[in-house]
DNA sequence: GCGACAG
DNA sequence: ATCTTGTCGC
């Protein structure tokens, strides 16, 4: 029995994912928010919600996604959800999407049908928005296939490099910048080429001098975005998808245990 | 051929 | 993506 798990997919498959990104990443309008609360104060925001995906020890084809929904302004958790999973595809750096962003649809269909009342007004989303090669990371993806806003907050830089321009934004040179210049919670650097903002390294917490990488996901300014995940962040990693990470992670290990 | 790139 | 352990500082 051969998996499609045991290989890297195709160059012809590739190429289809490349163009179903750009097709999507032309339906995202980067300048303005489209949001039902006050960009400026947050007024009229209720609920936030972190996605994730955990997986049990050396086992990458399966994975318990999970949605956290947490209170505006007291970032307490009101719900959580869960979904066990079978990834069919490998992660690809690029391509992330196409791996997790099922169960996460999943996910928001069930709370809207379920429990419509805790249904997020915004996403934080555990992976990039903008910030990728064709402008369309997993948030984006998440975004608009659901029709709702969502802004992407990853832990490590994904390497740009443009086709057209030849300029790219490499690791070691964001790292320098953000070192010399990130000195305080709130601080960022914006991630950007001469044709292209892709988002933006921001310090969340005066504790921990590494940045997080924060960018549009869809419906969403990246002014927003910024404001928005640092008004999140207690510690590193905003609360949404810390809640997120560390419940389905629990949850996991119960379960381990419980199967014995 | 090599290096490297969210999770 | 996962795990463990130790260390520091309040």
């Amino acid at each position: 029995m051969v998996s499609t798990f045991d290989h890297d997919p195709s160059a012809a498959q590739r190429e289809l994912w490349k163009n179903e990104q750009i097709a999507l990443s032309a339906r995202i309008s980067w300048h303005d928010d489209h949001l039902d609360f006050d960009s400026e104060t947050l007024e009229g925001l209720k609920y936030v919600a972190g996605v994730d995906l955990s997986f049990p020890e050396n086992d990458f084809e399966h994975a318990l996604a999970c949605l956290s929904i947490l209170s505006w302004p007291n970032l307490e958790v009101v719900h959580t959800s869960y979904l066990k999973t079978e990834l069919h595809l490998p992660y690809i750096a690029g391509f992330l999407a196409f791996r997790e962003v099922d169960p996460l649809l999943k996910l928001l269909n069930q709370l809207k049908q379920e429990h419509p009342e805790y249904y997020p007004q915004i996403i934080l989303v555990d992976g990039n928005g903008r910030l990728h090669p064709r402008t369309c990371g997993i948030a984006c993806h998440l975004g608009v296939l659901a029709n709702i806003p969502t802004i992407g907050v990853a832990k490590n830089f994904l390497v740009i490099k443009e086709q057209d321009s030849g300029e790219e934004l490499t690791m070691s040179h964001v790292k320098q910048e953000c070192r010399t210049e990130l000195l305080k919670r709130g601080d960022y650097h914006l991630l950007q080429t001469k044709q292209t903002i892709y988002g933006a390294a921001l310090r969340s917490t005066n504790e921990a001098p590494n940045p997080i990488y924060v960018s549009q996901g869809h419906r969403v300014s990246l002014a927003t975005a910024i404001k928005m995940v640092l008004a999140c962040c207690h510690y590193r990693i905003p609360e949404p998808i810390r809640r997120a990470d560390l419940d389905s992670r629990a949850y996991i290990r119960q379960l381990q245990q419980h199967h014995q």
